[in-house]
DNA sequence: AGCACGCCGACT
DNA sequence: GTCGGCGTGCTC
């Protein structure tokens, strides 16, 4: 469909596009275009203002009913549109931006509107820097600002409802009196009446006591400012002057030119001013005399860049160089799995399998888990490819990624690091994609639609440009491990498994010592730490080396409750219990939902049966390292998680800090897991491996081993050896056995292959094949009516043997932010396609448009089934 | 999404 | 008889 058009996007088009610009009687004056607005699915005619020049491709804003949203120009034509009344056509309001996607890309994302069940202008936003199509906002103000005390009179007088006179008052309560109208309609209480909201606002409207205005669009735009750029070499002139001719220049002047040329020939105009101790007014003339220009220039906002030592290329294992060797080997869309252990130099590999693309001239990506998390890969990057290598994920402001992107469709090669939505980078002369830790479940998306995964997107883009695509793994995800085994192998040449079975220096890969927690229990040690692991600590802190604690709290497992009525504290919009929280040292200890970011103050007695003696469950961060200054004072610890984190740069100064030896111990959650290169780390102990094993997911054993892997191979990276203590009430469990085994590779390989059978017994990926359809809304009947119609009609589908419906259930979490959610899964007997396993299922999904107020999330190949 | 149009129940 | 509820459908 939409392919089809844009598909001809060729340069022969663009130069037809530029020859017709250029000649205004053919100048095509209609526009089709693709609006952002969910239920508007076809294309929609504007005509092109005199004044603008629209192509094929460009995000544009138009005045749609009575909004002005966002809109991608499909067609371009100069024929006046069939069927249309010319009156009714209104007019583009202005180009956001004009963007040079290649042909590959714009199948990239049909693939992606394809396969994930989504409206293609929902994946277009998706891989545009985020507010480039952003729509005009409803807002509400106060017509007239009547004092409070009048509210009374004025509802009288008007008969306004409960909700209306509500709403006046959160108005007179806004210092301009002012909100927008999505704002409002949460505002009002009884959240089941929907509607009573619109009602209310009309009724104000209607009395004249408030205006709704539409507040337009700011999408970002480039940011410029006053540059001086060289025009003429001043040397060559000066060199002139000295050989007899004459100069128009003054000495002064001169000097202004040179001083610029070894500036680069560029500089912002206040920082040439300064550097160049000049005036404006001279600069100016020089400009005159035609030796340099004054002009607007967009600044490109990158995130500070920290300066990094150039480096050079390591020498490589012999490992290493085998595996570089088929990389730099493979032609066009090949893939290859790198599955060195912790330790074994992936990223060497990386760097160096990147080094030639950038010499003749292409480009890479190089996607990674969590980019906040591994500034120490971009450091090495940056420090081996200078200014060729940009970050791009969603810590960046809005103005930095949007720089960022365009500087992307400029073609010129360079290294793009990115998070996810980095997959959709539109690099155009793509060399290589590498997709480091390739088993990480943050490749996928599971919140709005498409809930792509970034692997699968990668892959889609290596095969449509041609290029290789290289992942990467300690532990690879059973899917990856069940393509590239030896078996899958010798069908598909185009695979390559490259091993990496050793660490760089040859450093041992460090013991793992499992404790049973049942038997420390029962010889009377209550504490968290198992007496191993009190005698390693100790030891630690003796000899000066360092160590990490690693804790699995993420959801339940730090909760406070009463000790008189046994009541735990939960939150009031979500079915989970609070999280303890206590951020600063001594601060304020607060309560916080990890689902809904619902906070309050730690209550000093129970909300409901008054006692004063509450107590904190679990062990947190905060609870290891309390638990751990009453035992062993004199151990310094840094607390490492999403609160000690928050901020930006924050995972960077932390890690800088325990790097310098200001600390013995991290203590942390997940993200220690990703690509932490410390050398000084000689213990690594896991708190209580159980939290891990036991999630409700088919998956979590595999992401148990998975992360009690990574964690443990944080030890023992440099010169002195590491040991691993892993403590848990649950030794026998198949994942903690598989650890244990000595020899790395059957220990995986045995352990996958068990791991496989298991998923095939129940038709689980990789053996079949997942969607799952999640409904929400804040009305818990009418959700659960939805899913019980939408189940019916699915199992009742012509070919509905192709699948089996599970559900609907009510979602793992009942209630996040006052939204009911449930569950359909469906379970495909094959892994292809939906829409190729059953074509009426893939029309159907994206037909599927959910009733008023209840939202559907359609995720494809589901990671996180909660 | 937002808004209009249009069809049914509780009031002047 | 009308006012105002919210289901349905359209937006170039």
């Amino acid at each position: 469909m939409y392919s089809s058009n844009l598909s001809q996007h060729s340069d022969d088009d663009i130069t037809g596009e530029i020859a017709q610009a250029l000649s205004p009687h053919s100048s095509p004056q209609w526009v089709e275009v693709l609006v952002d607005c969910p239920g508007a699915s076809g294309l929609y005619t504007y005509r092109i203002p005199p004044a603008l020049s629209v192509s094929e491709g460009d995000i544009v804003s138009v005045f749609f009913g009575a909004q002005q949203v966002g809109a991608i120009a499909i067609r371009i034509s100069s024929n006046e549109p069939e069927g249309l009344s010319p009156l009714s056509i209104k007019t583009i309001e202005e180009v956001i931006n004009t963007t040079f996607f290649t042909k590959e890309y714009w199948q990239v994302l049909n693939r992606v509107a394809d396969y994930y069940q989504t409206p293609f202008i929902r994946v277009l936003k998706a891989a545009l820097p985020p507010g480039l199509l952003s729509k005009s906002q409803r807002r509400i103000r106060l017509q007239s600002s009547k004092p409070i005390g009048d509210i009374e009179h004025l509802s009288n007088s008007h008969s306004l409802s409960k909700s209306a006179i509500q709403l006046l008052e959160t108005l007179h309560r806004a210092p301009e009196g002012d909100y927008s109208w999505q704002y409002l309609q949460r505002q009002v209480k009884a959240p089941r009446k929907t509607g009573s909201a619109t009602q209310a606002i009309r009724q104000l409207r209607q009395a004249g006591l408030v205006e709704s205005y539409l507040a337009p669009p700011r999408s970002p735009k480039a940011q410029r400012r006053q540059a001086v750029l060289l025009t003429r070499s001043a040397t060559s002139d000066f060199q002139r002057s000295q050989s007899g001719q004459k100069s128009s220049l003054s000495q002064r002047q001169q000097d202004i030119l040179i001083a610029l040329e070894r500036q680069g020939g560029e500089l912002w105009l206040s920082d040439a001013l300064q550097q160049l101790h000049t005036t404006s007014k001279t600069l100016k003339k020089i400009a005159d005399l035609g030796y340099l220009v004054i002009e607007p220039k967009e600044i490109l906002r990158a995130g500070s860049h920290s300066q990094a030592r150039p480096d050079q290329s390591k020498s490589l294992t012999t490992d290493q160089a085998r595996s570089l060797k088929t990389i730099h080997a493979m032609q066009g869309y090949e893939e290859a799995l790198l599955h060195g252990v912790t330790g074994s130099g992936k990223t060497e590999v990386y760097l160096q399998a990147i080094a030639p693309i950038l010499q003749a001239k292409r480009s890479a990506l190089v996607l990674v888990p969590e980019i906040g998390l591994t500034p120490q890969l971009t450091d090495r990057f940056r420090s081996r490819f200078g200014q060729q290598v940009y970050v791009y994920h969603s810590g960046l402001s809005e103005g930095e990624r949007y720089d960022t992107w365009r500087q992307m469709l400029t073609g010129k090669p360079q290294i793009i690091i990115g998070t996810r939505s980095a997959a959709f980078a539109p690099l155009s002369n793509l060399g290589i994609i590498i997709l480091d830790e390739e088993h990480d479940s943050s490749f996928k998306q599971d919140q709005p639609m498409p809930c792509y995964h970034a692997q699968q997107v990668a892959r889609w883009r290596a095969e449509l440009e041609g290029c290789p695509l290289v992942l990467g793994s300690a532990t690879p995800s059973l899917e990856t491990w069940v393509r590239f085994r030896p078996e899958s192998n010798t069908d598909s040449p185009h695979l390559h498994y490259l091993s990496l079975p050793q660490r760089v220096h040859a450093r041992p890969l460090p013991p793992i010592k499992l404790i049973d927690m049942r038997a420390e229990l029962k010889d009377g040690n209550r504490t968290i730490f198992s007496r191993p692991l009190q005698k390693a600590l100790e030891e630690l802190v003796e000899t000066g080396n360092q160590g990490i604690l690693f804790i699995h709290r993420r959801g339940h497992s730090s909760f406070v409750s009463c000790r008189s009525c046994g009541q735990p504290m939960e939150c009031p919009n979500c079915d989970v219990s609070l999280s303890f929280h206590q951020t600063h040292h001594e601060g304020q200890p607060s309560l916080r939902c990890h689902y809904c970011g619902y906070s309050k103050r730690h209550p000093k007695q129970c909300p409901e049966c008054a006692s004063p003696y509450l107590k904190t469950f679990g062990s947190g961060t905060q609870r290891v390292v309390n638990d751990l200054a009453k035992y062993l004072p004199q151990a310094r610890c840094i607390r490492f998680d999403s609160d000690t984190t928050r901020n930006k740069g924050a995972h960077r100064a932390l890690l800088t800090r325990f790097a310098n030896g200001e600390a013995d111990l991290l203590v942390g959650t997940q993200m220690l897991t990703k690509g932490i290169d410390l050398p000084q780390v000689t213990l690594v102990g896991v708190i209580a491996a159980d939290g891990l094993l036991f999630m409700p997911d088919y998956r979590a054993s595999e992401r148990a081993f998975q992360t009690i892997t990574q964690v443990a191979g944080r030890a023992g990276r440099g010169e002195q050896p590491g040991r691993v203590i892993v403590q848990t009430y649950s030794p026998e469990h198949a994942a903690i056995e598989a650890l244990m085994e000595p020899d790395s590779a059957t220990q995986y390989g045995n352990f996958l292959q068990q791991e496989l059978s298991d998923r095939a017994a129940l038709g689980y990926p990789p053996c079949g094949k997942l969607i799952l359809l999640k409904l929400s809304s804040h009305d818990e009947q009418a959700v659960e009516r939805a899913a019980a119609r939408l189940a019916h009609r699915l199992e009742t589908q012509p070919d509905s043997k192709h699948y089996d419906v599970l559900g609907p259930v009510p979602a793992p979490i009942f209630r996040v932010a006052r939204r009911y959610r449930w569950h359909i899964l469906l379970k495909l007997k094959s892994a292809a396609s939906p829409t190729e396993v059953s074509p009426a299922l893939g029309s159907n999904l994206r037909r599927l448009r959910s009733p008023k107020g209840i939202s559907l999330t359609i995720d494809v190949d589901p990671i996180n089934l909660s």
